[in-house]
DNA sequence: CTGAAAGCGCTAACAT
DNA sequence: ATGTTAGCGCTTTCAG
């Protein structure tokens, strides 16, 4: 007793397996009655398609594979969270491939996608190495970006400004009359999220007729013990500052900790914003004041503007830059 | 210029289909000699072998479905990473569904999976519902469960056991000194992750000799506006308690929010165990002291038992109490 | 309006 | 050691 197949359906219904089809796929040229037939016996055997054997013959399986370096972060879930979304509205799967760290895996999944015949991919937060973009080329489907970009090639990529964010965020302290304003970055060779954001802190200090002061900025890694030690790192080597912008939200908690800790007052003692916005940023105490990036907005982008390159096949180019906000909580004030 | 097929490559190396096949699969019955020419018939080509093919006669796609209610949470994505790690590990791709809430795409999602011929299917954080349980039947394929459970019908699990936890949790309070203890809940109604711990709290407080007020519990629907709500009825309604456990970390840290908003000092004047450890916990100040549920791990060993059940086709049951552990952070004292 | 038949790319008997 | 062939379940001409 094997699932029904559409043979079955034909048989049952005395048709042949064309019309099954036929009616299944709502075409044209077959009588009402035979529909009922039809209707019938695919109601009285339970019958399913098969998305693999159409999949064989269609050569789309509605299926479409997402990278990320980590699935368990906050950031990475809310990015999947809109594709997935979206994804199924659009009658696609989502596959997940966790590349983990280095992308040590890419290759590897890059491959396993192929083999699976997804119908298009979408890479996030990583850079996109030539190899991997030979690998896709190969597959001929289409890719999206997110939250990463390519200038060697043109890949539609959905992510915010990151250098105009992180000005952003530097310029509001400023406003805000800070002019001793420390910084806890990625690493500048991380030319994604890293440099960027360090040189939008830069240029907001530069425009402001601020001295930028090297040692007031520390590498955090962007995760929160990253955050506590570069934090801990400023307290002892920089000189003296009234404000902090920290490149996450992970870092800017892990600072807001060791604050906490020496009992420097936030934002009496010190004004700290993060970036990312992620949940918890207004789960802390106090709530934190950061750059929101629209997660799970740019993934719903992303899922869209893929989808449509796979239904249509044009493969023409077109990357969004959304915008982030600021999102004013509680951690920054106005210096006195 | 399509992907190379097995035909391809037979006809490049001069032999049959059937004698590819073989050496792809390393099975014998071929040369040396012949297995040289294959391989580089392979190779230049570039020949990646059709999953979907495959799958069609093989009747297995390597490919597993999981669902859950909320994919973004944290909670969620923990299991997903264990899930994904293993899967990866063992050749199989992981499809997610975001059932949303009330699982009100379930049963859609369900027939997705079915139509993909998923060879197996990840069932998280839900009720499962007797409907679910019959379309997952008569899809012949193993199931098992994570964070949930099914008296009804005998389906392998993986969980803690929430009940124990609590009153673990309640307990260890009680071992501090505590006897005015508070807790927000989830709802009663909730017979997963609800009533259970609702019940260990109360069994732990009659085990102490401790009088059950009803006053003393509010209910939180397990999220930080929901705790923070509960936290301020709490506070309004019940008579005054020196310890509280929340049954979720999200909860936890709203009352924690009110707390500090209301100048109560945490752990001083105020003991707060939470729920879950998800990895947030550790970051708010002070870090929460919480019951730490092992959500990879979970997702991991699920992960292992689905495949084992997938590959031996034994269809044994064979659940899991995962053992929770109390992660001693800095929100609880002893009562002087 | 309906059916027969040729594949899609691969595996697995069954021959040789 | 190697080739031939019959499907897997479905879609899609092409005939009637």
């Amino acid at each position: 007793m094997n699932p029904a197949t559409i043979k079955d359906v034909a048989k049952a219904a005395d048709v042949s397996v064309a019309t099954v089809s036929r009616v299944l796929h709502n075409l044209t040229g077959y009588s009402d009655k035979t529909k009922q037939k039809v209707m019938q016996a695919v109601e009285e055997l339970g019958y399913q398609p098969n998305a693999i054997a159409r999949g064989l013959v269609n050569k789309r399986t509605q299926t479409i594979g997402v990278l990320f370096p980590h699935v368990s972060s906050s950031f990475s879930s809310d990015i999947l969270h809109g594709i997935e979304e979206i994804a199924q509205e659009k009658g696609f799967s989502v596959i997940v491939c966790n590349t983990a760290e280095e992308g040590k895996r890419t290759m590897k999944y890059l491959q396993v996608l192929r083999e699976k015949q997804v119908d298009g991919i979408v890479f996030t937060s990583e850079v996109l190495k030539d190899e991997y973009f030979q690998a896709i080329k190969e597959m001929r489907v289409p890719v999206i970006l997110v939250n990463t970009m390519s200038q060697k090639h043109m890949i539609p990529y959905v992510k915010v400004d990151d250098h105009q964010a992180a000005y952003h965020a530097t310029d509001y302290l400023i406003q805000k009359g800070h002019r001793e304003i420390a910084m806890i970055s990625g690493s500048p060779k991380d030319r994604i999220a890293g440099l960027p954001r360090l040189d939008g802190y830069r240029q907001a200090l530069a425009d402001n007729g601020i001295e930028y002061i090297e040692s007031q900025v520390a590498n955090g890694d962007f995760n929160l013990e990253g955050g506590t030690e570069a934090m801990k790192k400023l307290l002892a080597e920089a000189p003296p500052f009234t404000a902090l912008f920290a490149a996450s939200d992970e870092m800017a908690i892990g600072a807001m900790n060791v604050a906490l800790e020496r009992g420097i007052k936030i934002p009496d003692d010190l004004s700290i914003i993060g970036y990312d916005d992620l949940k918890f940023a207004r789960m802390v105490y106090p709530p934190l004041t950061t750059i929101h990036q629209p997660l799970t907005m740019m993934g719903r982008m992303a899922s869209e503007k893929l989808i449509a390159l796979i239904e249509e096949d044009s493969m023409q180019v077109s990357s969004s830059i959304v915008s982030h906000h600021l999102v004013e909580r509680q951690t920054v004030r106005s210096k006195p």
